[in-house]
DNA sequence: CGCATGTAATTAACGCGTTAACTACAACAA
DNA sequence: TTGTTGTAGTTAACGCGTTAATTACATGCG
């Protein structure tokens, strides 16, 4: 059955949830001149060490494409560095930088606060029964 | 408590589970040439006929700065008309035209086959109940 | 070796999200 | 009428998503 309405529509009201829960952060991101992917991004190399382009863009959910132009930008601020892998010319090895640990540790206690605050509002229950759900979603379309 | 792992992270869920769904809706898209916005701005405008911009950003989930750019293409394509209102120099009117009628008529029933074919894989009773938490999630942070 | 095929990463092109600035017009008060 | 404030819409600038094309290198076959 077709959703009657725009609001009981399934992409739309995973759009508005995701648009709600970034609001939270958003701010926090800005800032500290910090995009939500390159966020991704430095997380990942902060928690899984040196770690090659394809992995990468697998494990922050970010386009080849789009991995590419934040690099860049990371590389640019001296956040991570880039380097070719030994013995296949073509992978890219990337690490983390201290500058870019430094922002880490800067911005995760104000993440875990704004975490916090939406399981507090939102119930554990209801948050992990919501996240069972979308598992089981994206499963089931994958 | 912080997510251990990027799967459980609520904003990543919603992120992979609406790219999960809009997988399914975006072959169709792309075949007729329009995007995933243009296609909601029809939708409204067919369902609610001749709407003022504001109103149209709004209930079409699309930034003003987008909807500009979204008239325009689909002006250019006579998707749809635009017009000033009447009493009001600053406020505009759009109104679907008849090709943008026929685009709506072209897609539904295949739109209606991919959502149906996700409701029933997903399963009815989950999909109300991922909705109402959604919609609970929207309402307790807006 | 030489060539075809495959893979990793980049580039290109286009559209949207986001924020801020700006234009055009309306409403209202002095 | 004039100036101020407010509102609707647009424009600008930048970054990411998406798809397709391209480059650089690796692999394997003859």
């Amino acid at each position: 059955m077709l959703p009657e309405n725009t609001r009981r529509s399934l992409p739309m009201a995973l759009l508005h949830a995701r648009e709600a829960v970034m609001a939270r952060f958003r701010p926090m991101l800005a800032a500290h001149d910090v995009t939500e992917q390159q966020w991704r991004v430095l997380r990942v190399l902060s928690e899984a060490g040196p770690v090659e382009a394809t992995e990468l863009a697998d494990r922050a959910s970010v386009l080849p494409p789009s991995l590419t132009r934040i690099i860049k930008a990371l590389e640019g601020r001296k956040f991570i560095t880039r380097n070719k892998a030994e013995g296949d010319g073509r992978r890219v090895v990337l690490t983390i930088a201290p500058a870019g640990s430094a922002l880490i540790d800067a911005l995760s206690p104000e993440r875990r606060v704004i975490y916090d605050d939406i399981e507090q509002r939102f119930g554990h229950e209801k948050l992990e029964q919501l996240l069972d759900l979308l598992e089981s979603l994206i499963d089931g379309e994958s």
